[in-house]
DNA sequence: ATGCCGTCCGTACCATGGTACGGAGTCAAG
DNA sequence: CTTGACTCCGTACCATGGTACGGACGGCAT
């Protein structure tokens, strides 16, 4: 138990070494001390429970579409007793996700459409920037 | 009517003059003939409601997470008559839309969370790590 | 003791979607 | 006929989130 290597604890989350390195560079994981066992010195680094659930913590944050500077902020939050400012990147975070998702709902709308419309009538191509016309934004957040 | 400059479009679409000679660069726009009235020559391009409608689509396209690659491949299908092609495309869109809009949602009542129990409670920090840990993955499209 | 696989590390490179810069030409107003 | 704003063009640079590479070393199996 919790006595992973690199490889050990990239696979339990699903991402590759070099992006478990990645993070540790960004600061955003701990490189935990080379373990050196006294007598036969071991130098490979272990990872426990706590780099696991910080790195679970780093995608799931990834998903609800906190950039990784972000992450690296709300983790420092962590050790902290700000809940001021916690609640205050948590509202933001969740206003960007209403907006975004209102948005994507749109685009599907509009795709369902030209679904429809390229599905009706059999002559001539499908009517692509008509359809798509709407004027939209993309989004610049997630 | 339907002869602006390059900053004009772009200023109807919301963008900057930079992008629309990058979508040019793309292929994803054309690049009008510079207007060479003889008599006095005029060397500069002039944009109508074509380009207009092109420009717009292109953004639209983009809130539907459509890269500007696959934003090329339907430009290129809207002059063809593959129905099939633009159907699947279009499917595949929205199946990744459904996906991306479930994992926001699901974000979305992850940080709802966090923000409640950040509220409840005034000692200590919040329990950030604890209440993000839901083992998501960030979303890949979109 | 010899491979071979994995770690560790720095550095380089990648894709995506732009943004900035510098120089030259053009155009309209004053 | 000069000034100032804008166009055109190529090239360089940027942020984000990785991915790849190469060399040195560790540790285990044969």
């Amino acid at each position: 138990m919790a006595n992973w290597t690199i490889a050990g604890l990239a696979q339990k989350v699903g991402v590759g070494v070099e992006t478990v390195r990645y993070y540790q560079r960004r600061g955003l994981l701990p490189t935990p001390e080379r373990s050196q066992l006294r007598g036969s010195g071991q130098r490979i680094r272990r990872y426990g429970e706590t780099d696991l659930r910080r790195l679970r913590f780093i995608r799931s944050a990834q998903s609800a579409g906190f950039t990784l500077e972000q992450i690296g902020e709300l983790l420092a939050l962590d050790a902290t007793n700000d809940r001021m400012q916690v609640r205050a990147l948590t509202r933001e975070r969740i206003a960007a996700l209403d907006a975004r998702i209102v948005e994507l709902q749109k685009a599907r709308a509009v795709l369902t459409r030209l679904a429809e419309e390229c599905g009706n009538g059999q002559a001539g191509p499908c009517p692509i920037l008509i359809s798509l016309e709407t004027g939209q934004q993309p989004g610049l957040s997630t």
